[in-house]
DNA sequence: ACCACTATGTGCATGACGCGTATATTCGTC
DNA sequence: GACGAATATACGCGTCATGCACATAGTGGT
């Protein structure tokens, strides 16, 4: 049986950085690491021991899988793995965007943000 | 000396929960749990544990605080403990607010919400 | 008096993360 | 071809946050 994406939720701040990461394409662990530093502006810069085990985890749970090294270009180099959002992974990302689209709704409607339309 | 709000991102699921609910006026532990199960439509249900113990470390790392009885309407019901948002506590809601504005902004842009416009 | 609901809280196990450290490979350069 | 910096992955340890179960007590209705 597949389990619902709601089950998920809600995904971790660095794990939902992770399925952002992957949305864009398949990606090794370092590139996803680079990645969410330059989109986040180097405000959420991740560990490297956060990233792995976090890498493990979603592979374990079947949001991602580990690509084979033979179907990537991966430039010659051997370390790298290769990762890619899984069916379930990008319902479960989707659902999670629109719990935090409804938080930030919420908080728009609060006046936390600017007045009522945000740039 | 005032620590800066980045210092407290990411805030935990929960606590932003919280300070949404708070963001709306002081409010009672029990009051929060029902508000946030009725503004989330049931999604996302606090367990009492949960709550009181973060409740706790909110006021801990100064975020929230605790209101005097005597200040609050409490209809006469002596147990009710109010919390309400602190200068610092609104700071950090805005600062989440806005980090949670740029990740649904990305998923936006990676198309996993409704094409362009969310409803 | 009884009972459901309101209201707050603790104990225990698990999950997720920060920080440090280990290890091996690749690449530029000298 | 030797050397160091950057790339790339991973584990150990401590801490924090949460889920779940349970404890305790006041309030309101019948």
């Amino acid at each position: 049986m597949t389990p619902s994406p709601a089950h998920f939720l809600p995904v971790t701040p660095v794990s939902f950085e992770i399925l952002l990461s992957l949305t864009g394409g398949e990606r090794h662990g370092y590139a996803i690491m680079r990645d969410i530093e330059e989109r986040t502006g180097g405000a959420t810069s991740l560990h490297a021991g956060t990233l792995y085990r976090a890498l493990a985890r979603l592979v374990e749970t079947g949001l991602l899988e580990e690509l084979d090294e033979d179907v990537v270009d991966d430039e010659g180099d051997e370390r790298r793995r290769y990762y890619a959002l899984t069916a379930l992974g990008r319902e479960v990302a989707v659902a999670e965007a629109r719990r935090l689209e409804s938080q930030v709704g919420a908080a728009r409607l609060q006046g936390l943000l600017g007045g009522a339309g945000g740039s």
